[in-house]
This record gives C-alpha cells, structure tokens and sequence, in this order.
DNA sequence: AGATAATTTATTGCCTACGATTTGATTGTG
DNA sequence: CACAATCAAATCGTAGGCAATAAATTATCT
C-alpha cells in the first residue's frame, strides 16, 4: 500500500457536506437525501457492531430478539413474538428451530390450543440472560453518544415507525 | 367477530407509556429501551410502506436503491455500488442479474480494467426514473412528517450510523 | 348435531444478506 | 521477464425476511 490516499474514501460518508446546498439538497431521488436509505443504512450498520458481541454467544441478530422477549417473559406463542417483532410464522418458524437445535428454547404445542407453538427457555437458554447483560453498554459506547441523546433518536424513530404502520392500516 | 374487543392489542407498541418509570424504563436489555431494534423496526416498517409503491415499478427496495445510484451517475462498477450501499459482491451479483433479466440495465467488464464490471442503465431503466420522481413524497405524506423534521431526523440517524462505522474500523 | 364459512396458524418458495473461498486480472518487485 | 501480492467478481453455504399457500380450529347457519 504505497499511495492509497488519495484514491477514493473508503465509504462514501453521505454526509451533506460539499455542495453548498445547491440543487443537490433539494434532489428527494438524490440516495443521501431519502430517510429511508439512512435508516437502512444504520441498521446494517448496528447489526454488524453487534455481530461480533452475538458471536460469543452464539446467536444471530434476530435470534437474539427473540431471547430478549423470553427473557422478559418465558413461554410465549409464535404468534406473540411475531407480534412485538413484526415477524410472521414463516420467518419466526425456521429460526426458532435454529434456537432449538442450538438446546435454547423448546417448541412445544399448546395443550388448551392446539393451533399455538409455545416457546420455553432452556436452562441454558436462561443461562444466557447473564452474559447478554452488557451488550446494551458496550454498543452505546461504540456510538459515542449519550444515553440520553440515544434515548432521544430511539424515541423518534419509533415515532416515525408508528405513524408509517398507521398509515399502511388505513390503506 | 363478535367480541374482540378487549383480547390483546394487535400490534404492541412499544411506546413508553405505562409502567409510570418504575424499573422497566430503566432495564437496558427490554426490547423496547434498544435503540437496534427501533431501526430494525422502522426499517422493517419503511420497507412496507415502499413495496406497494416499488411493485407498480416492478422492483425490490435494495434494487430501487441501486437504480437510485444509478439514476444519479450511470456507468458504475459492482465496486462502487457496493461502497454506498454496504454491501459486498456476494449480494450485488445476483441482485444486478436479476436487473439485467428484466432489462432495464446492463452488464459489462470494464475494457479498461478486466476485474471490474461496469452497470448501465437501459434505455427502460433510464425511463423508469420519471415514474419514481414521486416516491418519497409520497412516503413523507405516510410518515406524517414535515420533510424539515424528517431531514433533521434523517441527520441524526447518518450521524449514529458514521459513528458506528467509525468506531468499528478502529476495532 | 352436522355442514359450511371465516379466521388463524404454520409451512413452502423466492429474494436479500453475509462470510469464506475461488478465479482471473493487475500491479509491484527482484 | 518472472514471481508474488493485491484486487474485483463470482460462487457456495447459511440465515433472515416476506408473499402465497395449505392445514387446522372456531363460529355460524340450517
């Protein structure tokens, strides 16, 4: 690597530096200026800080907010966790599997319903709880902001999310 | 439907109403204090919100992405595109095939450089930008948003995910 | 009660996403 | 010039995510 300085920014930083607000900052098409691509952008972006937090425990994102339901209450129906994630069976399903395989949770069918799948924690899957612990602390600390201030953003992301899901109901 | 009334609220919330900040608006590992899951969930909601939109134009939401890119400066390699969006060949490979199949662009190695593969846009790809012009007006008018407080939220979000990066590329 | 309709649940098939490896092209060095 | 190192795409395996479908339960009607 003699003289890769200069060449082209590792990843383009989408800030809205540059330009002077020229027409450039009124373009809606412009990838910068549309919402939805920060959001996607920055979830890609969480999810690989957690990666390497979730590899010691041995889950995946997604696997993980499923362990964080059943830690606040065990035994829930597949629709339930559906429900608080907006996932439906046929994601939830063959991740849940995955959990099983991994000897974290139990599927068992509901003995008064026997439409319903309840999932238990595994002893080793309560197990779990204490090492996840300080996962929340070490990805605040990555971001470099307060608690308060992400406290903040949280709030009017789910804002913004809440009123998107009102919306699509009414149509 | 008889009485469904009181059963169980169909999506819950997540808001931070009840409880009155007892413990639970202090516990770190409740789903609902994650600022991940906000964006896994506004993402997830943003995306609905697109897909009736983006089928009328007969695309996904990370192909519309890509034609974004590509409706501001045509002619980019798999490299490039991959840089904006996050994402590596493994993904861009057979999303860009799937673009070609429908013909709206095409693919070619750069004459000048044999490793690189260039993308351009078709003649019904460069067409297909005037049905796309209203889009995110029509998002901001679900989002309930003025497009001021959508800016300043959609700075906040950029801001955490280069954070994020940032703090990832030191580890 | 028995048959049918409506609702709910879980499973299939296709696309997105990512890590790891492979192949071919380019650049740097002796 | 030859060799090694680097880089870009493509490929493969695994997993998340969603639309459409199939299976089962409940409700309703005669």
């Amino acid at each position: 690597m003699t003289e890769s300085r200069v060449t082209e920014p590792r990843h383009p930083e989408n800030t809205l530096a540059g330009t002077g607000a020229t027409e450039a900052g009124d373009n809606p098409l412009l990838l910068a200026n549309q919402i939805c691509f920060a959001l996607y952008s920055a979830t890609h972006a969480m999810t690989k800080a957690y990666r390497p937090l979730l590899d010691d425990l041995g889950v995946t994102y997604p696997q993980y907010l499923v362990l964080l339901l059943l830690w606040e209450r065990d035994g829930r129906s597949v629709k339930e966790l559906g429900e608080h994630l907006s996932l439906d069976s046929g994601t939830l399903t063959p991740l849940l599997k995955r959990l099983e395989g991994q000897g974290l949770v139990s599927r068992s069918r509901d003995r008064a319903d026997e439409r319903s799948v309840l999932i238990h924690l595994t002893v080793q899957g309560k197990a779990l709880h204490d090492k996840a612990e300080c996962l929340p602390a070490r990805i605040t600390e990555a971001s470099g902001c307060s608690t308060a201030d992400l406290a903040g953003l949280r709030d009017q992301i789910l804002r913004l999310r809440n009123d998107l899901t009102a919306a699509l109901r009414k149509t």
